[in-house]
DNA sequence: GATTGTGAAAGCGTTCACAGCC
DNA sequence: GGCTGTGAACGCTTTCACAATC
């Protein structure tokens, strides 16, 4: 048997850039492109070649020196180790205005997050349909996990219900979770989080646009610079 | 005159997580209580204490030893560093499913981020009201922008348009973007931006799944291509 | 000649541990 | 005695720089 070596641990801030690489290496390979060299795909990306070098190091030795690496290949290898060889139907939990927009979303489904369902406390919004999905009662849950085996979570509630949302999800079966809820969630060991807060990324550009203004307290609308992309 | 020092920076790592401070001081406020520690701070916060109090350390020495925090102030001061003294209205780019979402999202406007317009390019769009604002041309921007001193735009269009939408609010005077599109954005520099992408959050997830369903798929080396992004 | 893969160095962020202060 | 503030240690991430390879 081939030496099958111990589990390689791909580190944090490498796994968060694997699902950019991978949309580019896509693209690039939808206008023909078969080679690219990682300052290429670096410029593409944003960041240093060296990082894109590193970071592609980790899934092994996929690139030829003198050359490049091979965007199909490189495509495969990513999406393997990404877990997207197959589908991850998630469940939306929340049928409010983010929940609508993230069923009607296509994007989901198109890569390989289909939405298996979604639900809601509220009865007035059960039965109704959005983005192709009809909303069911929450105590639904562990029936929706169980027969489309859902592990991934999505949790669009008020903050409010946030946690119970949670906790049913993790009962339900579910082992990860992506909140957009602003709650720091408790869950039991082992199930992973992540968490998406709109108002926290707002604050953190109000910091560097105040900043920007001369400090605390500044004066407001001060000249825009006009520039050119 | 008080020593105003030459300015601090604080680290983009406390930068993200004071506005979860914030939130949690702005709750236990409203319940009354009145001063707070590092360790119960960081047990609602979901980190360790340390790393509160040198989070904190930033600000300033607004603890009092043997004593704690006092909450009201922490949250003035807070405020203060993330330039929430007032209000920043924004300019949503996108009005489709989640355009309309973040226009109806009561929660921006209530943190201090107003809407203050929504434009996109579609004419069928343009005078629908959704979340209480009327929908505008995207030609509208400059103007919108320059009347309502906005300095912060959020991209929610698709990622064909994400550029553009960029070089528009550049134009326009932006200079913080929040973009919710899966394209990396090329922009001036000086300018301020922040991206939220769905899909690799779910990817992101999607890996550690992988990993706990007993790893990579079988055998290394058989190279099938499969194609898409 | 070109480009990868990777040790080593540099830079950040987190945590420890304890002096300092109430 | 309790809790903050912080230097120092540690660990993770980025970047450099160059040998290895095509």
């Amino acid at each position: 048997m081939a030496p099958e070596r111990t589990r390689r641990r791909i580190p944090d801030a490498t796994v968060s850039r694997l699902p950019v690489y991978l949309r580019l290496l896509g693209e690039q390979g939808d206008e023909g492109v078969d080679s690219i060299s990682s300052e290429r795909l670096a410029e593409l990306a944003g960041v240093n070649a060296a990082k894109v070098r590193k970071d592609l190091s980790y899934l092994g030795s996929y690139g030829t020196r003198g050359v490049g690496y091979e965007v199909a290949y490189l495509v495969y290898q990513i999406r393997r180790e990404l877990g997207l060889t197959h589908d991850w139907p998630v469940v939306i939990v929340g049928a409010g205005n983010l929940g609508q927009a993230l069923a009607g979303y296509g994007g989901f489904g198109e890569r390989g997050f289909p939405v298996a369902g979604i639900v809601d406390v509220d009865d007035n919004k059960v039965g109704t349909v959005m983005g192709g999905v009809r909303v069911r009662h929450i105590d639904d849950l562990p029936q929706i996990v169980q027969t489309k085996r859902v592990n991934i979570g999505v949790i669009a509630t008020p903050g409010m219900a946030a946690q119970d949302a949670a906790d049913r999800l993790v009962k339900a079966g579910v082992t990860s979770i992506l909140n957009f809820a602003p709650v720091v969630l408790n869950v039991p060991h082992g199930i992973e989080t992540r968490k998406v807060d709109l108002a926290v990324e707002l604050q953190i550009l109000s910091y560097h646009e105040q900043r920007r203004s001369g400090g605390v307290g500044g004066a407001v609308g001060s000249g825009p610079r006009s520039a050119t992309a």
